[in-house]
DNA sequence: GCCATTTGACCTGC
DNA sequence: GCAGGTCAAATGGC
Protein backbone atom coordinates (compact mmCIF):
# COMPACT_ATOMS: atom_id res chain seq x y z
CA UNK A 1 0.00 0.00 0.00
CA UNK A 2 1.16 3.76 -0.85
CA UNK A 3 2.39 5.60 2.19
CA UNK A 4 -0.34 8.12 0.51
CA UNK A 5 -3.09 5.95 1.40
CA UNK A 6 -1.94 5.30 5.11
CA UNK A 7 -1.33 8.64 5.64
CA UNK A 8 -4.46 9.48 4.46
CA UNK A 9 -6.27 7.15 6.45
CA UNK A 10 -4.50 8.44 9.84
CA UNK A 11 -5.48 11.92 9.05
CA UNK A 12 -9.26 11.06 8.16
CA UNK A 13 -8.23 9.25 11.97
CA UNK A 14 -7.25 12.34 13.22
CA UNK A 15 -10.24 14.30 11.95
CA UNK A 16 -12.71 11.40 13.67
CA UNK A 17 -10.90 12.31 16.62
CA UNK A 18 -11.02 16.20 16.34
CA UNK A 19 -14.78 15.26 16.01
CA UNK A 20 -14.98 13.78 18.90
CA UNK A 21 -13.12 16.16 20.96
CA UNK A 22 -15.30 18.93 19.92
CA UNK A 23 -18.75 16.80 19.70
CA UNK A 24 -19.83 18.86 23.24
CA UNK A 25 -19.53 22.05 21.89
CA UNK A 26 -21.14 21.68 18.25
CA UNK A 27 -23.12 19.20 18.97
CA UNK A 28 -26.00 21.87 18.72
CA UNK A 29 -24.96 23.09 15.39
CA UNK A 30 -25.97 21.05 13.15
CA UNK A 31 -23.87 22.53 9.92
CA UNK A 32 -20.53 22.37 11.86
CA UNK A 33 -21.14 18.73 12.70
CA UNK A 34 -21.95 18.37 8.56
CA UNK A 35 -19.34 19.87 7.53
CA UNK A 36 -17.36 17.77 10.01
CA UNK A 37 -18.72 14.24 8.77
CA UNK A 38 -18.33 15.59 5.05
CA UNK A 39 -14.68 16.08 5.39
CA UNK A 40 -14.36 12.85 7.32
CA UNK A 41 -16.34 11.21 4.56
CA UNK A 42 -14.30 12.78 1.98
CA UNK A 43 -11.31 11.48 3.26
CA UNK A 44 -11.72 7.79 3.38
CA UNK A 45 -14.10 7.61 0.29
CA UNK A 46 -10.80 8.80 -1.49
CA UNK A 47 -8.70 6.13 0.39
CA UNK A 48 -11.24 3.72 -0.38
CA UNK A 49 -11.54 4.76 -3.34
CA UNK A 50 -7.58 4.86 -4.09
CA UNK A 51 -7.76 1.13 -2.12
CA UNK A 52 -9.80 -0.33 -4.75
CA UNK A 53 -8.72 0.87 -7.36
CA UNK A 54 -4.92 -0.52 -6.74
CA UNK A 55 -7.00 -3.59 -6.13
CA UNK A 56 -9.16 -3.88 -9.13
CA UNK A 57 -8.47 -1.17 -12.11
CA UNK A 58 -7.67 -2.87 -15.09
CA UNK A 59 -4.03 -3.36 -15.78
CA UNK A 60 -2.95 0.16 -17.73
CA UNK A 61 -5.44 2.23 -16.43
CA UNK A 62 -4.33 5.32 -14.21
CA UNK A 63 -5.12 5.18 -10.71
CA UNK A 64 -7.79 7.75 -9.64
CA UNK A 65 -6.44 11.22 -8.28
CA UNK A 66 -8.10 12.16 -4.76
CA UNK A 67 -10.62 14.63 -5.55
CA UNK A 68 -11.18 17.24 -3.04
CA UNK A 69 -13.49 19.81 -3.49
CA UNK A 70 -11.10 23.06 -2.80
CA UNK A 71 -14.09 25.76 -2.58
CA UNK A 72 -16.16 23.43 -0.28
CA UNK A 73 -13.28 22.21 1.78
CA UNK A 74 -10.44 24.57 1.14
CA UNK A 75 -9.34 24.50 4.84
CA UNK A 76 -8.80 20.12 4.44
CA UNK A 77 -7.30 20.03 0.97
CA UNK A 78 -4.85 22.75 2.52
CA UNK A 79 -4.05 20.40 5.64
CA UNK A 80 -3.41 17.49 2.90
CA UNK A 81 -0.85 19.50 0.88
CA UNK A 82 0.51 20.83 4.21
CA UNK A 83 0.87 16.80 5.51
CA UNK A 84 3.12 16.34 1.98
CA UNK A 85 0.56 15.17 -0.08
CA UNK A 86 1.65 15.58 -4.20
CA UNK A 87 -0.38 18.33 -5.15
CA UNK A 88 -0.63 16.50 -8.56
CA UNK A 89 -2.69 13.49 -6.80
CA UNK A 90 -4.77 16.16 -4.81
CA UNK A 91 -7.02 17.10 -7.41
CA UNK A 92 -8.98 20.58 -6.34
CA UNK A 93 -12.24 20.68 -8.20
CA UNK A 94 -11.87 24.33 -9.39
CA UNK A 95 -8.15 22.79 -10.90
CA UNK A 96 -7.80 25.26 -14.20
CA UNK A 97 -10.51 27.65 -13.28
CA UNK A 98 -8.29 29.72 -15.77
CA UNK A 99 -11.27 32.74 -16.40
CA UNK A 100 -13.80 31.64 -14.31
CA UNK A 101 -14.42 34.31 -11.25
CA UNK A 102 -16.58 34.34 -8.09
CA UNK A 103 -20.12 34.37 -9.66
CA UNK A 104 -19.40 33.55 -13.28
CA UNK A 105 -18.50 29.77 -13.69
CA UNK A 106 -20.58 27.97 -16.67
CA UNK A 107 -21.21 24.23 -16.74
CA UNK A 108 -19.58 24.29 -19.72
CA UNK A 109 -16.17 25.28 -18.85
CA UNK A 110 -16.48 23.10 -15.67
CA UNK A 111 -17.14 20.12 -18.22
CA UNK A 112 -14.41 21.27 -20.25
CA UNK A 113 -12.07 21.18 -17.16
CA UNK A 114 -12.68 17.69 -15.93
CA UNK A 115 -12.10 15.99 -19.91
CA UNK A 116 -9.18 17.91 -20.39
CA UNK A 117 -6.25 16.05 -20.95
CA UNK A 118 -8.61 13.77 -22.66
CA UNK A 119 -9.68 14.83 -26.20
CA UNK A 120 -12.70 12.84 -25.93
CA UNK A 121 -14.88 16.01 -26.09
CA UNK A 122 -17.91 16.28 -27.91
CA UNK A 123 -19.61 18.97 -30.00
CA UNK A 124 -22.09 20.24 -27.02
CA UNK A 125 -19.13 20.23 -24.62
CA UNK A 126 -17.42 22.34 -27.01
CA UNK A 127 -19.86 24.99 -26.32
CA UNK A 128 -18.55 28.51 -25.33
CA UNK A 129 -19.79 30.00 -22.56
CA UNK A 130 -22.82 32.19 -22.56
CA UNK A 131 -24.46 29.79 -24.81
CA UNK A 132 -27.99 29.05 -23.01
CA UNK A 133 -27.32 25.51 -22.47
CA UNK A 134 -31.04 23.82 -22.32
CA UNK A 135 -31.26 23.39 -26.13
CA UNK A 136 -27.94 20.84 -26.45
CA UNK A 137 -29.57 18.67 -29.12
CA UNK A 138 -30.35 22.10 -31.51
CA UNK A 139 -26.94 22.62 -30.95
CA UNK A 140 -25.29 19.63 -31.67
CA UNK A 141 -27.58 19.49 -34.74
CA UNK A 142 -26.88 22.72 -35.76
CA UNK A 143 -22.99 22.31 -34.87
CA UNK A 144 -23.08 18.77 -36.69
CA UNK A 145 -23.94 20.50 -40.04
CA UNK A 146 -20.55 22.41 -39.94
CA UNK A 147 -18.13 20.28 -38.29
CA UNK A 148 -17.22 16.20 -38.41
CA UNK A 149 -18.95 14.33 -34.50
CA UNK A 150 -15.84 13.58 -32.80
CA UNK A 151 -15.93 10.54 -31.70
CA UNK A 152 -12.87 8.26 -29.87
CA UNK A 153 -13.09 4.61 -29.19
CA UNK A 154 -12.96 3.97 -25.74
CA UNK A 155 -9.29 3.30 -24.84
CA UNK A 156 -9.27 3.49 -21.21
CA UNK A 157 -8.53 7.02 -20.63
CA UNK A 158 -11.16 9.25 -18.38
CA UNK A 159 -12.70 5.95 -17.51
CA UNK A 160 -12.75 3.35 -14.92
CA UNK A 161 -14.18 -0.16 -15.03
CA UNK A 162 -16.00 -1.70 -11.84
CA UNK A 163 -16.92 -5.32 -11.28
CA UNK A 164 -20.86 -5.56 -10.24
CA UNK A 165 -22.27 -8.87 -9.43
CA UNK A 166 -25.66 -9.87 -11.19
CA UNK A 167 -28.79 -9.96 -8.64
CA UNK A 168 -29.70 -12.94 -7.18
CA UNK A 169 -33.62 -11.37 -7.49
CA UNK A 170 -35.02 -8.73 -9.74
CA UNK A 171 -34.14 -8.51 -13.58
CA UNK A 172 -31.02 -9.85 -14.16
CA UNK A 173 -30.73 -7.89 -17.06
CA UNK A 174 -30.57 -4.61 -15.24
CA UNK A 175 -27.24 -3.81 -13.02
CA UNK A 176 -27.67 -2.81 -9.47
CA UNK A 177 -28.77 0.60 -8.66
CA UNK A 178 -25.28 3.14 -8.67
CA UNK A 179 -27.32 6.12 -7.17
CA UNK A 180 -27.29 7.95 -10.67
CA UNK A 181 -29.74 7.87 -12.78
CA UNK A 182 -29.57 6.59 -16.28
CA UNK A 183 -30.85 6.83 -19.80
CA UNK A 184 -30.40 3.88 -21.90
CA UNK A 185 -29.31 4.79 -25.55
CA UNK A 186 -28.04 2.13 -27.33
CA UNK A 187 -27.79 -2.16 -26.97
CA UNK A 188 -24.92 -3.41 -29.17
CA UNK A 189 -23.92 -7.27 -29.82
CA UNK A 190 -20.34 -7.39 -29.45
CA UNK A 191 -18.57 -9.45 -31.44
CA UNK A 192 -17.00 -12.50 -29.39
CA UNK A 193 -19.39 -12.11 -26.75
CA UNK A 194 -22.39 -13.77 -25.48
CA UNK A 195 -24.26 -10.75 -23.88
CA UNK A 196 -25.27 -7.83 -25.54
CA UNK A 197 -23.55 -4.28 -24.12
CA UNK A 198 -25.87 -1.69 -22.67
CA UNK A 199 -25.02 2.02 -23.18
CA UNK A 200 -26.06 4.52 -20.72
CA UNK A 201 -25.77 8.27 -20.34
CA UNK A 202 -26.79 10.43 -17.24
CA UNK A 203 -30.72 11.52 -17.43
CA UNK A 204 -29.36 14.92 -17.00
CA UNK A 205 -27.23 15.25 -19.30
CA UNK A 206 -29.30 17.30 -21.66
CA UNK A 207 -30.30 19.89 -19.05
CA UNK A 208 -26.84 19.61 -17.14
CA UNK A 209 -24.40 18.22 -19.94
CA UNK A 210 -23.48 15.72 -17.61
CA UNK A 211 -21.46 13.75 -19.93
CA UNK A 212 -21.42 10.90 -17.61
CA UNK A 213 -21.61 7.52 -19.73
CA UNK A 214 -21.01 3.62 -18.57
CA UNK A 215 -21.33 0.62 -20.45
CA UNK A 216 -22.71 -2.59 -18.85
CA UNK A 217 -21.78 -6.34 -19.67
CA UNK A 218 -22.11 -9.42 -18.97
CA UNK A 219 -18.76 -11.09 -18.08
CA UNK A 220 -18.99 -14.51 -20.62
CA UNK A 221 -16.45 -16.00 -18.42
CA UNK A 222 -18.37 -14.88 -15.33
CA UNK A 223 -21.94 -14.61 -15.81
CA UNK A 224 -22.74 -13.93 -12.56
CA UNK A 225 -21.14 -10.37 -13.08
CA UNK A 226 -21.58 -7.59 -14.77
CA UNK A 227 -18.38 -5.35 -16.41
CA UNK A 228 -19.50 -1.53 -15.79
CA UNK A 229 -17.09 0.81 -17.32
CA UNK A 230 -17.79 4.52 -16.37
CA UNK A 231 -16.82 6.95 -18.48
CA UNK A 232 -16.64 11.10 -17.28
CA UNK A 233 -17.54 11.90 -14.33
CA UNK A 234 -20.84 13.15 -13.43
CA UNK A 235 -21.36 17.13 -13.21
CA UNK A 236 -25.24 17.36 -12.73
CA UNK A 237 -24.74 17.23 -8.87
CA UNK A 238 -22.69 20.39 -9.14
CA UNK A 239 -26.07 22.58 -9.89
CA UNK A 240 -28.26 23.03 -6.91
CA UNK A 241 -31.35 22.58 -8.89
CA UNK A 242 -30.64 19.43 -9.97
CA UNK A 243 -33.90 17.62 -10.10
CA UNK A 244 -32.53 14.52 -8.34
CA UNK A 245 -29.22 15.10 -6.50
CA UNK A 246 -28.20 11.03 -6.11
CA UNK A 247 -27.16 10.63 -2.37
CA UNK A 248 -23.32 10.21 -2.21
CA UNK A 249 -22.13 6.39 -3.08
CA UNK A 250 -20.76 6.00 0.39
CA UNK A 251 -23.28 6.49 2.72
CA UNK A 252 -25.34 4.41 0.14
CA UNK A 253 -22.88 1.36 0.86
CA UNK A 254 -23.18 2.34 4.65
CA UNK A 255 -27.06 2.20 4.82
CA UNK A 256 -26.80 -1.24 2.88
CA UNK A 257 -23.86 -3.07 4.61
CA UNK A 258 -25.42 -5.56 2.90
CA UNK A 259 -24.66 -4.78 -0.24
CA UNK A 260 -21.28 -3.26 0.29
CA UNK A 261 -19.19 -6.52 0.37
CA UNK A 262 -20.26 -7.33 -3.12
CA UNK A 263 -19.03 -3.90 -4.60
CA UNK A 264 -15.78 -4.01 -6.10
CA UNK A 265 -13.50 -1.20 -8.31
CA UNK A 266 -14.09 2.26 -7.85
CA UNK A 267 -17.76 3.38 -7.21
CA UNK A 268 -19.49 5.60 -10.13
CA UNK A 269 -17.93 8.99 -8.54
CA UNK A 270 -15.99 10.29 -6.05
CA UNK A 271 -18.47 11.27 -2.93
CA UNK A 272 -20.69 14.33 -3.93
CA UNK A 273 -19.08 16.91 -1.24
CA UNK A 274 -20.44 20.13 -2.49
CA UNK A 275 -23.10 21.75 -0.22
CA UNK A 276 -25.51 20.85 -2.98
CA UNK A 277 -25.26 17.50 -2.10
CA UNK A 278 -25.03 17.62 1.52
CA UNK A 279 -27.48 16.37 4.20
CA UNK A 280 -30.85 17.86 3.49
CA UNK A 281 -31.53 20.00 6.03
CA UNK A 282 -32.86 23.67 6.02
CA UNK A 283 -31.68 26.35 7.24
CA UNK A 284 -32.35 29.90 6.82
CA UNK A 285 -30.29 32.19 4.75
CA UNK A 286 -30.02 36.03 4.50
CA UNK A 287 -28.79 37.07 1.14
CA UNK A 288 -29.05 40.33 -1.15
CA UNK A 289 -29.71 41.47 -4.12
CA UNK A 290 -28.29 44.10 -5.61
CA UNK A 291 -28.52 46.06 -2.26
CA UNK A 292 -31.99 44.31 -1.37
CA UNK A 293 -31.94 41.94 1.28
CA UNK A 294 -33.99 38.81 0.97
CA UNK A 295 -34.63 35.49 3.93
CA UNK A 296 -35.11 32.48 2.45
CA UNK A 297 -35.04 29.23 3.99
CA UNK A 298 -32.79 26.54 2.07
CA UNK A 299 -32.76 23.26 1.00
CA UNK A 300 -29.14 22.90 1.01
CA UNK A 301 -29.97 19.46 -1.11
CA UNK A 302 -32.31 21.03 -3.27
CA UNK A 303 -33.75 24.45 -4.80
CA UNK A 304 -33.00 27.92 -3.89
CA UNK A 305 -35.90 30.41 -5.60
CA UNK A 306 -33.87 34.23 -6.32
CA UNK A 307 -37.29 35.83 -5.48
CA UNK A 308 -36.61 38.72 -8.08
CA UNK A 309 -33.22 38.90 -9.72
CA UNK A 310 -33.05 39.47 -13.22
CA UNK A 311 -30.73 36.88 -15.42
CA UNK A 312 -26.79 37.23 -14.95
CA UNK A 313 -27.41 38.89 -11.18
CA UNK A 314 -25.29 37.64 -8.79
CA UNK A 315 -26.65 36.94 -5.41
CA UNK A 316 -24.46 36.49 -1.94
CA UNK A 317 -25.68 35.28 1.58
CA UNK A 318 -23.93 33.84 4.56
CA UNK A 319 -24.43 31.23 6.28
CA UNK A 320 -22.67 28.81 9.33
CA UNK A 321 -20.41 27.43 6.85
CA UNK A 322 -19.44 30.48 5.18
CA UNK A 323 -20.45 33.01 2.29
CA UNK A 324 -21.54 31.70 -1.19
CA UNK A 325 -22.44 33.78 -4.25
CA UNK A 326 -25.17 32.55 -6.67
CA UNK A 327 -24.85 33.94 -10.31
CA UNK A 328 -28.67 33.52 -11.34
CA UNK A 329 -28.58 31.76 -14.16
CA UNK A 330 -30.45 31.65 -17.56
CA UNK A 331 -31.37 28.34 -18.01
CA UNK A 332 -33.44 27.59 -15.31
CA UNK A 333 -35.81 30.60 -14.81
CA UNK A 334 -35.84 32.19 -11.03
CA UNK A 335 -33.70 29.76 -9.78
CA UNK A 336 -30.09 29.82 -9.37
CA UNK A 337 -28.29 27.60 -11.37
CA UNK A 338 -24.20 27.81 -9.81
CA UNK A 339 -23.20 27.67 -6.65
CA UNK A 340 -19.86 29.35 -6.02
CA UNK A 341 -18.09 30.40 -2.48
CA UNK A 342 -17.30 33.44 -1.54
CA UNK A 343 -13.56 32.96 -0.85
CA UNK A 344 -13.22 33.51 3.03
CA UNK A 345 -11.19 30.91 5.14
CA UNK A 346 -14.06 30.19 8.05
CA UNK A 347 -11.80 27.68 9.42
CA UNK A 348 -8.07 28.62 9.33
CA UNK A 349 -5.79 26.05 9.98
CA UNK A 350 -5.62 24.77 12.87
CA UNK A 351 -8.29 27.44 13.71
CA UNK A 352 -10.88 27.40 17.06
CA UNK A 353 -13.77 26.59 15.02
CA UNK A 354 -13.09 22.85 15.12
C1' DG B 1 -47.66 14.77 -23.10
C1' DC B 2 -43.49 13.34 -21.25
C1' DC B 3 -39.96 10.20 -20.67
C1' DA B 4 -37.50 5.77 -21.14
C1' DT B 5 -36.47 1.87 -23.99
C1' DT B 6 -35.79 -0.57 -28.28
C1' DT B 7 -33.52 -1.16 -32.42
C1' DG B 8 -31.98 -0.40 -37.17
C1' DA B 9 -29.14 2.90 -39.37
C1' DC B 10 -25.34 5.63 -39.39
C1' DC B 11 -20.68 7.40 -38.11
C1' DT B 12 -15.92 6.84 -37.20
C1' DG B 13 -11.53 4.82 -35.47
C1' DC B 14 -8.65 1.16 -36.37
C1' DG C 1 -14.12 -3.25 -44.29
C1' DC C 2 -15.14 -4.28 -39.65
C1' DA C 3 -16.69 -3.39 -35.21
C1' DG C 4 -17.67 -0.26 -31.44
C1' DG C 5 -20.26 3.66 -30.33
C1' DT C 6 -24.08 6.85 -31.13
C1' DC C 7 -28.27 8.67 -33.22
C1' DA C 8 -33.01 9.04 -33.73
C1' DA C 9 -37.61 7.26 -35.05
C1' DA C 10 -40.92 4.20 -33.28
C1' DT C 11 -43.09 2.43 -29.45
C1' DG C 12 -44.89 1.80 -24.87
C1' DG C 13 -45.74 3.00 -19.99
C1' DC C 14 -47.17 6.31 -16.76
Amino acid sequence: MEDDTINLILHGCKLVKDLEVSLPNIANQPALLSKFCEDIIAVFFATKQRIDCQSHCSSGRRLSPYFFDDQQQPHLLKQLLGMGFSPSILIPQSTNMAGTSRGSVTAGSWMERRVAGTDDVTVADATPPGIPTADVSAQERASSIHSKRHRKRNTGEDSWTVKIPVPKIGNVEIPPDDGYTWRKYGQKDILGSKFPRGYYRCTHRKLYRCPAKKQVQRLDSDPSNFEVTYRHLHTCHMSSTAPSVPSPSLPRLISQDNKAHVISGLPSQPPLTSMASSSSMWMPIGFDIGGTSFTQSMNAGGDIACPSAGIGAECRFSSPVGDFVFNHSAVQNNTFEFVVPYMEERWPEGGEQK
